[in-house]
DNA sequence: CCGATATGAATGAACG
DNA sequence: CGTTCATTCATATCGG
């Protein structure tokens, strides 16, 4: 079937203009974006839908649902969509780790490789996200690693490392 | 001369992480190459300067100036090179399409594909670089801030916003 | 006020 | 070269 394999997505970055202009009084300026609950729920209605990885085009027409419940950008819900799959993938390998470290089940031939051309990644399977809320860490596989500590005093002199060539132009941006 | 210009360049600012960077001695098992200031100031000073494709030749110099401040591998750079040009390319794609809503402008200069060589891009400025912190850069066409919580009322028709099906699975909030 | 967690944003690395 | 994944950083929110 033709698929759209338009693949031509990828739109982040955009201009994240933090705290500019505070169109509401009500608005304590946050620095990044905060998707509003209605958004969210779009969000996760098209996510949970199988839309797992929305072209291009698709990312403007969400932007601009999304745009009529709160300012939000191409960029953000790009971000958005990337996050929730790289999310939703390694809680699920994390998980798989826990199991396989007791069981050593053998479940997964390559998950089909991620570069296969999944763009509407069919959810009708029982697998893809997981419908539990917020299930507690499993306690056994699962460690928290305060790894904190590390201050370093590095940085060297910069000396003339600027000895290229002085063309020095600003192309974009 | 604190002047708005518009300087900008994705600055990353992250000097007071907590798990540094020392390279030799003490070296926390990094999984990916982490450029230093100096390192990226050499970087971003070579690719304004209009090398934006260094050949294998200039890369492997490159790679070895970088080294003095810590280590790292041509590939690193060479990476970090196309990362940036795809990048740049990127941020002016949506920029224009930005400008494009007003203006409709054509143009895209398409720099001739030198098949394998320098390729020193010509879209060169006039002007210097500076590592200015992070910032808003040109913000053009962006969003600003919302609230409206709750149930909106939806001043423009909301579409077919459940076209995609809704499963909801609503995660916990 | 400080620490842990959740999540948006950035970017290095790799795939096609 | 364009797109996608993985890892990391930064900030918000919560809990003590």
């Amino acid at each position: 079937m033709p698929l759209p394999t338009d693949t031509v997505m990828e739109d982040r970055v955009q201009d994240s203009n933090i705290r500019s202009h505070d169109t509401e009084r009500n608005e304590p300026v946050r620095s990044r974006w905060t998707p509003k609950p209605e958004q969210i729920l779009i969000l996760e209605s098209i996510f949970n839908s199988g839309m797992v990885n929305p072209p291009k085009d698709e990312t403007v027409r969400i932007r601009k649902l999304l745009e009529k419940f709160g300012s939000v950008g191409d960029a953000n819900v790009f971000y958005w969509f990337q996050n929730r799959r790289s999310r939703s993938r390694r809680r699920q390998r994390q998980i798989q780790a826990c199991l396989t470290g007791e069981q050593q089940q053998e479940a997964q031939p390559r998950t089909s490789t991620t570069g296969g051309a999944v763009l509407y990644e069919s959810s009708s399977s029982a697998l893809g996200f997981l419908p539990s809320p917020h299930f507690a860490p499993s306690p056994n596989c699962l460690f928290g690693s305060s790894s904190s500590s590390g201050v370093v005093g590095n940085h060297g002199h910069v000396d003339d490392l600027l000895s290229f060539s002085g063309q020095m132009t600003l192309p974009e941006n």
